[in-house]
DNA sequence: CCTTGACTTCGAGCCCACTCGAAGCACCAT
DNA sequence: ATGGTGCTTCGAGTGGGCTCGAAGTCAAGG
């Protein structure tokens, strides 16, 4: 059994630490329905972060780090919330996304490339009198 | 002498097609001083789009598409209309644009890997009983 | 002549994703 | 007890990048 690390749960300004993002953004984040579960709170009423909570929030970020809008994030989260059963639409959802995320990364490179072209013109240039 | 094609110049639905931008987007861009001279106008007060004009349109949408902030544009086309003796600036910008670019290719490329894994996850559950 | 339709300007509106501020409560150290 | 810090909620504000609508003008076709 794996009992060695039992990490408490953290406030969230050290989730915040944790994640690279904001209090605000945490909360902003919550609010809109983009957590698995609303996050537990101690007898304060402060937010307590798990482990778990903290490796969603890594995925979500990953998530909008490659452009999927909230409300897809939300979708994604919704169906993660129903529990079983929707594997499939999970998985169309992300390969759906996958199929986007590639799309763009080809037009970025195509972009880039003409824009390098244009530098060396440039360094052409600028390196002769 | 290249003499053979001197295509005429376009109407702004036309150079909007041409490019892919609605006629709004390409007033709002030249309102905003993304283009390097105002577009030259018909009798009519149309404006006429160069195949000047097209190929800075191209450049800068590619630059928008690579992620450059409008601001951005607008300084880079203030050099060049600036003419001759910037060139060192006109590069220093495009290379700093380049590395910004690829640091958030990668990025992406990262966590796109992380994104796989889990659809990775998806399909070994869903392609099991 | 008169309509049609593509254009013009100007300013406002919209969407997205945060980001912030105000007012208030809870705990902890002095 | 008291001040400070760190949280809470709520709602409003910001910035970027378009996007749109209204009102007017002009050239061509019927």
């Amino acid at each position: 059994m794996s009992v060695a690390t039992a990490s408490p749960p953290l406030s969230i300004a050290d989730a915040a630490q944790a994640t690279g993002l904001t209090p605000h953004t945490l909360r902003y984040y919550e609010r809109d329905g983009l957590m698995l579960e609303p996050i537990e709170r101690a007898s304060s009423g402060h937010r307590r972060y798990t482990e778990q909570d903290l490796g969603w929030i890594v995925m979500l970020t990953r998530l909008r780090g490659t452009g999927m809008p909230i409300r897809e994030v939300r979708a994604y989260a919704e169906l993660c919330r129903a529990g079983d059963g929707n594997e499939a639409q999970r998985l169309a959802l992300l390969h759906a996304h996958r199929e986007r995320v590639l799309a763009q990364l080809a037009a970025v490179q195509e972009n880039l490339e003409a824009i390098e072209y244009k530098i060396g013109l440039y360094e052409g240039r600028v390196g002769s009198p």
